[in-house]
DNA sequence: TGCCAGGCCCTCTTTAGGGCCTT
């Protein structure tokens, strides 16, 4: 068995101007939970929501072995209620690298979507994560991550995790994110293949045991799976089967073509105008985008009356993505 | 030389084309 170990200092945000949010985030919970059948039971977010904002000062480190996780380990209880943070904070990590364990993972079989969804336990098997990533650009050929972020829906202790990603090359598609080549492309910014051991150990401490992951986005389908595909298999690793993916974007679609509502588009944007959200930070930052998508998905999802059985009834795998583009290359 | 992303959806369509959506 080998071992890698890595502490991965991935956060040191400023937590401030987050009250809104705080309240909105556990207020449109309860409501959604209120409102929606009893199987979608996502928790509100606990004591512990980080700031929006802080991509300028997010910071990687890499260091010898050690733990220091100011919000997980439980050596440091804080209170629960939310409250307005002002001072930077850093969540370090230590990363265990366990390579029979994920190989484990990815000997389960593929899941069956219908199966999941019949559950009636539901709830105690499905953890929901909103993501997001900014890259150099749509082609998933050419272009790179520059920054990934993620959000536990289930909230409490370390349920974000946001990283810039080193891409070795270029960034010239700065004016959409911010994220400028200087940012990256330096020794402290972790690349890809650095960084994947490191979030799937993040994810599988997330998992409900023997459950499964269902990743949520925006335009999932069409772009952020198909992306984190490609990066993965440029770094010798597969999606774990029991990753479940839910995109957006046909829900809004779905939502404007049920007529009697005033959402006139579908993008992120219409949809936080739409439900009147209010983020801070600037858009297309990974973490501003997540903590957005992550507001919207309970009205999106209530709006539909949709329940977890039936989002997840309407998640794709990564077999289907490549299954759909077989059937494609076949049919031209 | 020409292309430079790709899938879904709508319609003035289906033997197609263009807009939307993601960075």
């Amino acid at each position: 068995m080998k071992t890698g170990s890595m502490i991965f200092s991935f956060l040191q945000v400023p937590r401030c101007r987050i009250h809104s949010l705080a309240n909105n985030w556990g207020e449109t919970f309860r409501n959604f939970n209120n409102t929606c059948e009893k199987n979608f039971s996502i928790r509100p977010l606990g004591s512990r929501i980080y700031g929006l904002q802080g991509g300028h000062r997010k910071k990687w480190t890499r260091r010898p072995i050690t733990t220091d996780t100011e919000e997980g380990g439980g050596t440091k209880s804080r209170s629960t209620k939310p409250e307005i943070l002002s001072e930077t904070i850093s969540i370090s990590s230590t990363i265990n690298v366990n390579k029979t364990q994920l190989g484990q993972l990815q000997e389960v079989q593929h899941c069956n979507i219908q199966e999941i969804a019949q559950n009636k336990d539901l709830s105690s098997l499905v953890t929901v994560i909103v993501f997001d990533i900014e890259t150099t650009g749509f082609s998933r050929e050419n272009d790179r991550t520059i920054e990934i972020a993620l959000r536990d829906l289930q909230g409490g202790p370390n349920s974000t995790f946001q990283t810039l990603v080193n891409p070795q090359r270029d960034v010239t598609n700065s004016a959409i994110h911010g994220i400028t080549t200087q940012m990256v492309n330096k020794p402290g910014i972790p690349r890809m293949e650095d960084l994947v051991p490191i979030l799937f150990h993040y994810v599988q401490s997330r998992e409900k045991p023997g459950g499964y992951v269902l990743w949520v986005a925006h335009n999932a389908r069409v772009f952020d799976v198909p992306f984190i595909i490609n990066e993965l298999r440029r770094c010798s690793r597969q999606i774990p089967p029991n990753w479940l993916f839910v995109d957006t974007l046909p829900l809004a679609r779905e939502l404007m073509k049920s007529g009697g509502t005033k959402l006139s588009a579908t993008s992120l944007v219409a949809l936080r105008e739409f439900y009147k959200i209010e983020v801070e930070g600037t858009a297309h930052r990974a973490m501003v985008d997540v903590n957005t998508l992550s507001l919207i998905l309970p009205r999106l999802t209530c709006d539909l009356k949709l329940t977890l059985s039936g989002l997840v009834e309407k998640s794709f795998r990564e077999v289907d993505i490549i299954n759909s583009k077989k059937k494609k290359k076949n049919s031209d």
